[in-house]
DNA sequence: CGTGTTATTGAGTAGCATCAATAATTGTGG
DNA sequence: CCACAATTATTGATGCTACTCAATAACACG
């Protein structure tokens, strides 16, 4: 896995965490020079994940945490009938493996919904560097705590929406997140298939179809393919945040 | 709030942490005797919540965490149209707060089932502590961790499981939190209502209690009001576990 | 003891799943 | 680079699950 680091360019070792782009998404927020040095030097692991490969699967030992350079991610719970789930996709910036920590094998699935890139932390350091650098320790415990709340909005959105509403909410929050990092949430590409989506969202394929389809007819969106132009996002908006049943 | 201390007697005082018969559940796990000591200072601050009172409430100030020494507890989250949704419950040992760490505000309600009494635990103290003692550093990272896998089991729960799946996973885990307690996992005491499960497990109250009628039917529990049986543990956890769809 | 809350059960219905057929797209090997 | 296979997406017809509405019963609380 090491021998990954091999494919990056010295020019690219040179710049990490101090002239990332993703500074405010990512772990290095609020940090002062220094010490987003020594960040540096633990996130110079690159590693390249193509489409489709596993950055790491459930049982698996844990030892790093990963964050999105480039590229987009679905993480997997596997149900105990051997179906799988999508719980969450993640984009740039966003820090993967947070659910290892706990027992020290990871409890998911994470798959490359395209050729991406991570920036991998091994937690053993990242703890080091925490003990000497308090704000990063902070940094780390905001980010978990906004991990759980943002699963339990998602346990909202499934225990109390209806199918037009968890779709409005989902494309929402993707063009919410796009444009925090400085892309347009109007026009977007969905990296994953009808059927991730519909695993994420608690409903069937068919479902997704048909509602992309409704929303396209009441002019709210329009959708060819992989290809998502909100046209409405206010409308959208208030589908979203509508009454629940 | 810190008045609430007085109610707790000098002798009750005396015996936190150190002799408490949750330490397996709570913070404290694999420390030393003198880091038990310490964090017995810190959640000296005993509270009392009355049954349907609030511990905290959405947008409330972060500053504790919160240990349930005694009791039962139920979250909610606000949804935009105003309706509430239970988005987990909280039993002995168990951690409350966690949500309100990320922004620096409370994310969700927190409300008592039962007359209860909480250990407050301040985080910036708890904060001060961890960097002193690693293993509480560690430790807390382990909790948060598995918060967040149990907020994507009960994702999980909500996006493929029917109804009557959901109600069996939510009464195994209650009889296996139970039997971690050192109680029955056969007879139980239900703290919540219908509506509540029903609100945590995306089904209408209805639903909750036909389901509950046809699993007593079936002669996997009786159920009695909030008095639970589990006759067929078995059973009831191959239902939990069986197919999705 | 009465009133408000909580729970049970029935009848009818809406929404989503299922089954099915077809179309569009992606990936692969010749 | 093209042809074929496999995957992914769309749309229709039908059925089942769980919601809605409603009536009644049991319980909790003051």
């Amino acid at each position: 896995m090491l021998s990954q680091a091999c494919t990056v360019s010295i020019q690219e070792l040179k710049k990490n965490c101090s002239n990332c782009n993703l500074k405010e998404l990512c772990m290095p927020v609020g940090l002062k020079p220094d010490e987003l040095d020594r960040l540096d030097a633990l996130v110079s692991i690159r590693r390249k994940v193509s489409k489709g490969e596993s950055l790491f699967r459930t049982g698996e030992g844990f030892s790093s945490l990963y964050a999105v350079k480039t590229g987009t991610f679905k993480t997997l719970v596997n149900n105990q009938d051997g179906t799988d789930q999508v719980i969450g996709f993640q984009m740039t910036g966003e820090l993967l493996g947070l659910d290892g920590l706990g027992t020290g094998q990871h409890m998911c699935d994470s798959v490359a919904l395209e050729d991406s890139e991570v920036c991998t932390i091994p937690y053993s350091r990242l703890d080091e560097l925490a003990q000497q650098f308090h704000a990063l320790q902070m940094h780390f415990h905001r980010i978990m705590s906004r991990e759980i709340v943002k699963d339990q909005n998602a346990m909202l959105l499934l225990g109390s929406m209806r199918a037009e509403q968890r779709l409005s909410a989902f494309l929402v929050n993707l063009a919410e997140r796009q444009k925090a990092r400085g892309f347009s949430s109007r026009d977007m590409v969905l990296r994953m298939t009808r059927e991730e989506i519909g695993s994420y969202l608690g409903m069937k394929i068919e479902t997704v179809s048909r509602t992309f389809s409704k929303l396209q007819k009441d002019s709210l969106i329009k959708i060819d393919q992989k290809n998502l132009t909100i046209l409405d996002a206010a409308g959208l908006q208030s589908l979203a945040t509508g009454r629940t049943h």
